[in-house]
DNA sequence: TGAACATATGAGCAGTTGCTCATACGTTAC
DNA sequence: GTAACGTATGAGCAACTGCTCATATGTTCA
């Protein structure tokens, strides 16, 4: 689909405004790997399994245990995790610990709560519902 | 499936931390809000829609001009940006400008890229190519 | 009132995701 | 070597997502 400059005959919309923001938007690459790395953080199960390594190193299995996952599952969670060194792996024999590869995530994790918290306080519970089905998702 | 306490029947795997840690992780309720907003944020156009907003409150069409997508989608889009409380309408005759409704945003993708750049230099880029596809996902 | 316009929303489709199942890989113990 | 075991991974399927198209809603102005 093409989409002009200006989409809407309004004087209002401001066509210079338009070109000037274009030209101080962050970089498609950065905005990318920032989604990418979101998207990895925005599954229930991957910030579960993120939550539980932060009280220490866990080996795949005893992971699952602790989620009720199957192994299967942790595991190619664990790669995911892994591919934006989210989390590190350590083999001891054939037995791979798990560990937050990072301090960031926690206080990200931290960060992200503050926000939903001020909403709910500060702005009351009107159709507070998140959109993309806060609820109604696990199968 | 069923997932019993202990999935594997090595000594090592520690029964007792495995139930210790059940009792420590953070609630279901908020583990499930965590990943909705990460979820909500990890999509480059919500991404890009959040960059172009952090400039200064838009129209809903010098926002789709900026951009290059249609009305349709970034209303679409904004629609569960509201949800999360993430942007804010406010109408002005037919016009409905948004704005960013809330600081922590900027300062979880600052964190975020952070997190990212940190890898990039201290790791070198050894199979950095973000798991879940991070070229090729563009349509 | 009705035309014009900015925005919102429902339906539908192609692409993606997270799981399970089956199986491969890597290490240890015999 | 081979058996056992912890972990990793490919295929495949059901559910979900983000877009477009068509259309509804809400506001202004004549």
């Amino acid at each position: 689909m093409f989409i002009p400059d200006d989409v809407c005959d309004l004087v209002q919309i401001d066509l210079a405004r338009v070109r000037a923001l274009r030209a101080a938007l962050t970089a498609p690459e950065t905005v990318q790997t920032l989604a990418d790395t979101f998207s990895v953080l925005g599954d229930p199960t991957r910030v579960r399994i993120l939550d539980a390594l932060s009280h220490g190193e866990l080996c795949v299995c005893d992971l699952a245990a602790v989620l009720r996952l199957s192994q299967s599952a942790v595991s190619h969670q664990l790669r995911l995790l892994r591919g934006l060194r989210l989390v590190r792996p350590r083999r001891d024999g054939r037995v791979v610990f798990y560990s937050l590869d990072d301090q960031h995530i926690m206080a990200i994790f931290r960060q992200t709560l503050q926000h939903v918290e001020e909403d709910q306080s500060a702005k009351g519970a009107t159709g507070a519902r998140g959109a993309k089905g806060a609820e109604g998702r696990r199968r």
